[in-house]
DNA sequence: CTAGCTTCGCGAACCGGTTCGACGAAGTGA
DNA sequence: TCACTTCGTCGAACCGGTTCGCGAAGCTAG
């Protein structure tokens, strides 16, 4: 069943049907009802495909996103989830596509092959080739996080330095004095993830500001790499009295070795971060952090993808946000007793 | 850049392009590498659209996942990952649907604009109008879990009854007399969801089976739910010694709650159910379950559903998983004194 | 030498929409 | 009454591929 048939049925020509349906031309009230007379009767849809190749535009975006190697976090998911719902509020359906093993293959189809009018890139890196390949080729692509250039593009970033940084303060204003910093894989800092080295780099400098005595580790994406990640810190400076993480999926893994060593939180030992709400409070204590507002952030990147496709000559535009820090149970002030 | 192009600098006609890159027709060696020598040049792709309006598929297929207010699962996120992969395996993209408020509205971009070549359908109910209607249309898809009648259908599918059964009889072999089930929120089980159906079926038999006396809970997706449905187990009956829950999101809050109420897991009090392995290991002790393989799931969906697409007059084939109880840390022998 | 078969390439039709130019009918103002 | 617009509709071209039928050239066999 295609457009030539309600045309027939309804008695008039294809162009008709077709400005029928667009409303591109007036078309008198009569034949109107007519045509849509028979398309309800058929329950007739004109085929994505044919419309696609006619007007070159898919009404479809892409989201890169990150190989199922790398665990996925509760945030990524989140994220997923909020860009499909406001994806589908501009009429744009979501084409997933996996940066994975293969990465130049997967986004040769997306691009190359003209699957999409748009892509949304997580997982940033601080010097990305796929976002400067996509700005020279003048494709419409949001980043979500911002490379080392980040002045003219479009992007929608959480501010990891100014995060860190928030978290630092706050475990100084509490008097702890050394304190640890637990990143996401070795593998990804030295990639160049934008989130670890800016999330580092905060800490590091708001810690020298304040005197502290620090020490920074690269941690797993797993529970037991949490785990190990606390033996290693206790181990290296049993003196520390507190941890900032930004590694979601370990966190429970660094709850549990923090209660191995018999340290207690908040009364011992102080937890902090940047984490999702959501999983902030699945743990006991649930975690004072900075809450990643995954829901807003994927929503505002499926805002600027829309306006940058539908404008193409518009300058970059982006929304760096810088979440307060959620008081919850995990902090408490430094007892100036460590257990030895 | 379209095949004209290429035919036209490789000074041979459309046609001779288009079966030289189908290998549909044999093509000489010479013509061939003249052809290829073009495209590489100028890096060539065929419009996708095109080609899916030409020969009548997409090379997509559709992954109809639930609304974003229900809270994602970490199994669910697990499962969209492994789907992505799987499908990139076959050279299928993935195009994602929610199926949330206005399901009608995208399952028909999704179907009747001919977006996709066959559908997965995530949080099947027992009586589920989707599966039905793809069925009567004679729509290639596959289900992730099975509905009241599953014989003839395509579907991947965990044995919840069986699960369920096997969580009870590990908690009657350890001693435990009077244990509780804690399961989806109140609406999924009345909407018919088939994992919370099937589950709670398995738990009660079971239960009855070793003679236990039992409760049965409805709980929200979240941690507060979980903690305040441990209160309200324990203050229905304060001689409970053990749960089981195929509610992943809540479990950080029934240990919370199980932790407030001042019993320990596993000494006082026996956690299990049916959780993805991953997740399992996050809390402290770590769950004994029935770990989801939601990778594998995900894998054989795909697997199916390319099989079904291709051959369209096989007959249904699906996929019944039980895996077994992994042993982890939290469950242990009844007391048989439990806390007053 | 010619009939018959392969091999290779071409042109045209087709998939199902959109859009442009043209044209007849009706309406408007002088 | 005539020139000029406006409105509603149609036919044809086009988007960028795939596929079918045909025919020219080259080979083999009788």
């Amino acid at each position: 069943m295609n457009i030539g048939e309600i045309a027939e049925r309804a008695g008039v020509s294809r162009s008709t049907v077709s400005y029928a349906l667009s409303g591109k031309r007036s078309v008198s009230e009569e034949t109107r009802r007519k045509i849509q007379r028979v398309i309800d009767e058929l329950g007739y849809r004109p085929n994505a495909s044919a419309r696609a190749l006619a007007n070159g535009r898919t009404s479809t975006i892409g989201l890169v996103f990150p190989p199922a190697g790398n665990h996925y976090t509760g945030m990524q998911l989140d994220f997923i989830g909020s860009v499909v719902e406001a994806a589908a509020v501009h009429d744009y359906d979501v084409l997933l596509s996996p940066s994975g093993v293969d990465s130049d293959r997967s986004f040769q189809r997306l691009l190359g092959e003209r699957r999409v009018d748009g892509a949304i890139l997580m997982e940033i890196r601080l010097e990305d080739d796929r976002v400067e390949h996509l700005a020279e080729l003048d494709f419409p692509s949001v980043a979500i996080g911002r490379t080392a250039h980040p002045e003219s593009g479009w992007w929608v970033s959480l501010d990891h330095t100014a995060l860190a940084a928030a978290c630092v303060h706050h475990l100084a204003d509490l008097g702890h004095r050394r304190v640890a910093f637990v990143n996401r894989p070795e593998q990804l800092l030295y990639a160049g993830y934008e989130s670890a080295h800016r999330g580092l780099d905060g800490f590091t400098k708001a810690a020298a500001e304040r005197g502290l005595t620090v020490r920074t580790y690269c941690c797993g994406d797993d529970a037991a790499s949490g785990q190990e990640c606390v033996e290693r810190i206790l181990h290296d400076d049993p003196a520390t009295t507190a941890l900032v993480t930004l590694n979601e999926a370990a966190l429970g893994g660094l709850y549990r070795g923090l209660a191995r060593a018999g340290r207690h939180v908040p009364r011992d030992f102080s937890v902090t971060g940047i984490v999702a709400s959501r999983w902030a409070e699945t743990v006991t204590p649930q975690l004072t952090a900075a809450d990643v507002p995954a829901e807003e952030m994927g929503r505002r990147a499926v805002d600027l993808l829309v306006e940058r496709i539908e404008q193409p000559t518009a300058p970059g535009r982006h929304h760096l946000l810088t979440p307060p820090i959620s008081l919850r149970a995990s902090t408490g002030p430094a007892t100036g007793t460590p257990i030895p």
